[in-house]
This record gives structure tokens, C-alpha cells and sequence, in this order.
DNA sequence: GACTCTCTTGTACATACGTACTAGTACAGG
DNA sequence: CCTGTACTAGTACGTATGTACAAGAGAGTC
């Protein structure tokens, strides 16, 4: 007896398992059976369906980074919604700060995403073959806080925020909530 | 023709040698062969000096952390003295961000040590074992800055160091320097 | 119903790994 | 000189891995 057939089912299946495997145990300790069984499929398959590990590997982290960039439009639309709301008075950087604290915690609360992220960083690190993707999610984030504020202003707020990622992946604690705020609010000075 | 004798000097290479291959393919990709290798030993000296091989590894990543204790010490040290000579005028921030933005490209400059820690904040994401070690390596440069400042201000400053350290690690290029002096100054504010 | 193409599933194989072990070698103390 | 201890060096073994492959099963076309 065979499964159903369904080949799309199949590759996104196979790619899901991969990102939460990635997430557990890095992309150095991942492998096809880990995620074979993960997706509930045979060991085979997953060759069938991405000829080498590291092709499964590389579409889980893109389809993460896709993931991301979405993350990173609703960033900016909810802080020019609030920008807009609030005009540029003294309270400006008080509320986005607030705003942007709150956005950053919401990300954190899904562990293994971040888990992931932090992880394809570091892979990044001995694997040039990743280093344009996880450059792209950094940089990503550098345009959208640069764009809300100006140049100089983007790179200290999005160092700031991938500092915060960086301690949650080592600690697994969520970030001090008003700490954070307060830092981002001495960043967020508009030119 | 047996190695000359001198059970220290092995030891001390295997460490130095696991330093090395950790920083350059990961925790999960060392392996006792290429330790020896790199030690120039044969293989079965690493089983006879570590154990295993984990003991290996943390042995190897105890002893980078008391370096960069020594480090956190020497940067302690330097910003205190720059404090003491420029007292607590306006111009106080601008110098102070800008000798720890030199210290901070300098520890940089050593790329694999830069590397190695994090590559083991990122293996602590999901080796509970080694989170100890990570934290303290987190917290001690937290308490450093916060020492010279206020709670509030050391942990805006140390999480800012820490997202320097993610990007020049992802990259492997050196951070702008004017960017993050000018993003360490506006953290910089005494209370 | 026969053919074919796509997909499924289980197994096989070469390789690399952690670690154990054996045999030998230098140097200490008697 | 002899003996035990600490170390060296090479090899062996069981396990897990990436990937290849063979045998089959379902669905569409004639």
C-alpha cells in the first residue's frame, strides 16, 4: 500500500520539516532521515524530491527568508501607520519606540522562527553559499529602518534589534521589554 | 620513532588546534580527526588527553572564555581611563564612543576568535550544556558596559555590541566605523 | 487490457565518525 | 639493569550518514 499521491504536498511537507529540524538541531546536525521521518514520509522521497540535502536545506531557508521579508512589510507599514498617526512631536519616538518593541516581541514569541534565523546566521559564518541569503535578511531589515528614519539611524536600530535576536537565540528568554524600549527610543532620533 | 614527550604542550596544542576548527566549520562539524590533524597528533592522543570529544570542545570554549574575560577586563580598564582623563562633559560621549568603537573594530579584527563566539551562541541555541558558558560570555560584557554607565544604558550598549558582532560575523566584513560610534553615542547617555 | 510515466518505498553501499583497544616506547625509581 | 607507569601510535569496530538503486503501484492514453 502506498500513500496518496499528492507530489506538492510532498515538497512542502518535506521543506516544513526541514525548517522546524534546522530550528532544533542546526544545519550542521540535520539530515534526511531526521526529516524524513519529521514529514511522515519515507526515506527515499526526500532524495526524489531534492537531489542533495543541501538543496532541501537551501529551499527551507529561502522559503524562511520569503517568510521574513513579509514580516518586514508589515513592520514598516505598522510603524508608518503610527508615524502617521502621531506626527513628528517629542511623543514620536516615545510611541514608535513602543511600537517597535512590541513588533520585535511578537517575532521573538515564535522561538524556532527566530531560532531559525539566528541559525542561518551562524551557518552563514563557515558557509559562503548562505552568506547571500542571510545578508539579505540583514540587510532587509536595515533598509526598512533606514527608510523609516535615515541612513545612520537604520544601522544603529537594526543592530540594535539583531543584538536583541541574537541574546533570545542564546538565552531563550524574551528580551526586557522596557529596556529595549527606552533603547530603541535614544536611537530613533529623525534627522 | 615516537613525538617528543611533552604531555602539556599536547594538550595545549589540541585545544588550540579545536579552537581553530571550531571557529572554521562549526561545533557540529569538528571532529577528532581534523583536531588531530590540525595538532599535528595522531588521533588516538585526543581520546587519550579528552575523553570524549565533547570534553574536547568545551575545554577548548572555557578557555576562549576566560580570554575574552581578559579581554572585557582590557576594555574596562581603557574605558574607565578615558573617562577619568575627559571628565563628564558633552564632549564625554563622543570620546568614550570613540574608544569603544576602536576596541570593538579590534576584537574584530581577529576574525576567528570573532567567529567562534558566536559560533557558540548560536550552538547554545540548542545545546542546553553550553548556554552557561554563552550567558556568561553575554552577560559579562552587559555588566562591563553597565558598570560604566547605568543598567539601563549597559544593556542598550552591550546589546548594540552583540548585533556588530552577528553582522561582522555573517559578513565577515568590519562594521562602519562612524556608523556605530555615532550609534554608541546617542546610547551613551549618562544618568 | 497493455504501455508509459510519475511517484512510492525499502534496501544497499561506501564513507566518515566516536571511541576502544593493542602494542610498543621512553623515562622514573628501585 | 629491571620494572612499572605514562605516554605514543596505529588500527579496529559499531553506528550513522548521504546518496543510489531496484522493484513496485497508481493514473492517464491508446
Amino acid at each position: 500500500m502506498t500513500s496518496s499521491r499528492d507530489p506538492e504536498g510532498r515538497r512542502r511537507a518535506l521543506l516544513a520539516a526541514t525548517v522546524e529540524v534546522v530550528a532544533e538541531v542546526g544545519v550542521a546536525r540535520t539530515t534526511h532521515r531526521a526529516i524524513a521521518t519529521r514529514a511522515g514520509v519515507p526515506l527515499g522521497a526526500t532524495t526524489y524530491y531534492f537531489p542533495t540535502l543541501n538543496d532541501l536545506i537551501a529551499g527551507a531557508l529561502e522559503q524562511s527568508g520569503d517568510a521574513w521579508d513579509a514580516d518586514l512589510k508589515r513592520w514598516e507599514s505598522e510603524l508608518r501607520a503610527a508615524q502617521a498617526e502621531i506626527g513628528e512631536g517629542d511623543h514620536a519616538a516615545r510611541k514608535l519606540s513602543d511600537v517597535l518593541t512590541q513588533l520585535i516581541l511578537g517575532y521573538l514569541a515564535d522561538q524556532p522562527r527566530a531560532r531559525l534565523e539566528c541559525e542561518l546566521y551562524l551557518a552563514a559564518g563557515h558557509t559562503p553559499e548562505l552568506r547571500p541569503l542571510a545578508t539579505r535578511w540583514l540587510l532587509g531589515l536595515r533598509e526598512v529602518t533606514g527608510r523609516l528614519t535615515d541612513k545612520n539611524t537604520g544601522y544603529a536600530l537594526a543592530t540594535l534589534v539583531d543584538g536583541v535576536f541574537l541574546q533570545a537565540t542564546v538565552t531563550g528568554e524574551a528580551p526586557p521589554a522596557e529596556q529595549l524600549r527606552a533603547a530603541i527610543e535614544r536611537l530613533w532620533v529623525t534627522a
